[in-house]
DNA sequence: CCGCCTCCTCTACAGCTGTAGTGGACTCTA
DNA sequence: TAGAGTCCACTACAGCTGTAGAGGAGGCGG
């Protein structure tokens, strides 16, 4: 499978950015991680502000393609479900897609001072947003709306915390987190 | 009042950090928005990581004395007080000392590749977590320290939607969030 | 008055960065 | 086969960065 040059790029953007940070987030050290002669980041990608959204839209793109399978249960969600799938997605954030998680943050905070960046990096939130309300929904809550929004955001903090602050709380710790989340939600 | 060379190095430094991210955070950087001349930064804090750990220590000073008033109350503490405490707390990191919020996110995100200013970061978090706990424990919550951590992560995850994210919840949602938190906590 | 020491500013410099442009290899069209 | 077009590797270059060090201003002890 000789996949998309951009793409490629792409994907090794996501890894620099993760490991380097904003700061080796560099059109060379991209060539570097994709394993391509120096040149070819800079060539797809003139600025890097234009790499930058390329990455984003990468990572949406995986996003989506992980998180496709969850909403596509039928039936009315109990508790216990709704935990499991969160704290499986939690998981997923924490271990197969660390680098994609983290990458996420640098690119939150760059967005701050980005208005290109900030626009397809609220487009994309909006998307998980509404897979939260429509979770919460599917589950027979009130203002699904409201919950969803607030449900992601905790949740980013305890993933946040998890990769890039103390991370004490182990997995069981953050199953209970969820379910109390979630019970609130649902109450 | 004229404070010390490197408290004021250091303050401008939290400001650059906000304003310009981990690229934009260089020595001369920081001279230009402490109003000295070239070089003055680079004297005091030789390196980078010197100068990102004096940061990282300013911002742990500020956020104490700001917080050190609150764990002041006596009695036992019921749900609304307790609510009252932390939306209060959230308000000023978005406000008042919003630049010093996103500039611990950004060193947060940093400390991922730096030990030295990982150790910083922790003894600070162990800090601020401390202060959840007590909280907790005044107001008789089972398991404080579990729900302290949580807490603090999860309020963490609110704050950071605000100022890096969709910051799609009023303060009357906040509150609300707030509320369910630590009614959980306490039941 | 002299010499010394501290605090600071200024300058030097090698290395890296973003971005643009040149030119070659390869592929398709006729 | 000739020519045009596309894709890509490489190079150029000005600007910025981290860090080190030289040197000067001003105060202090004698």
């Amino acid at each position: 499978m000789t996949t998309d040059r951009r793409t490629l790029i792409a994907d090794a953007a996501i890894t620099t950015l993760a490991a380097e940070g904003m700061r080796g987030f560099t059109h060379r050290a991209v060539d570097r991680d994709a394993g391509l002669p120096e040149g070819s980041t800079s060539y797809y990608f003139r600025t890097r502000e234009a790499l930058m959204v390329a990455t984003l839209g990468r990572m949406a793109e995986l996003d989506m393609a992980e998180a496709g399978p969850v909403p596509a249960l039928g039936g009315v969600l109990g508790l216990d479900e709704l935990t499991d799938i969160v704290t499986a997605l939690i998981q997923r954030f924490l271990t197969t897609s660390r680098a994609r998680t983290l990458a996420r943050y640098e690119l939150s905070l760059e967005s701050t001072r980005r208005p290109a960046l900030r626009a397809r990096l609220l487009e994309h939130g909006a998307a998980i947003r509404a897979m939260g309300e429509h979770l919460l929904t599917a589950a027979g809550a009130p203002e699904p709306r409201r919950r969803g929004h607030t449900l992601v955001a905790q949740i980013d903090g305890l993933v946040f915390d998890q990769v890039a602050g103390a991370g004490s709380l182990d997995e069981a710790d953050l199953r209970a987190a969820c379910r109390d989340m979630l019970a609130s939600a649902l109450r």
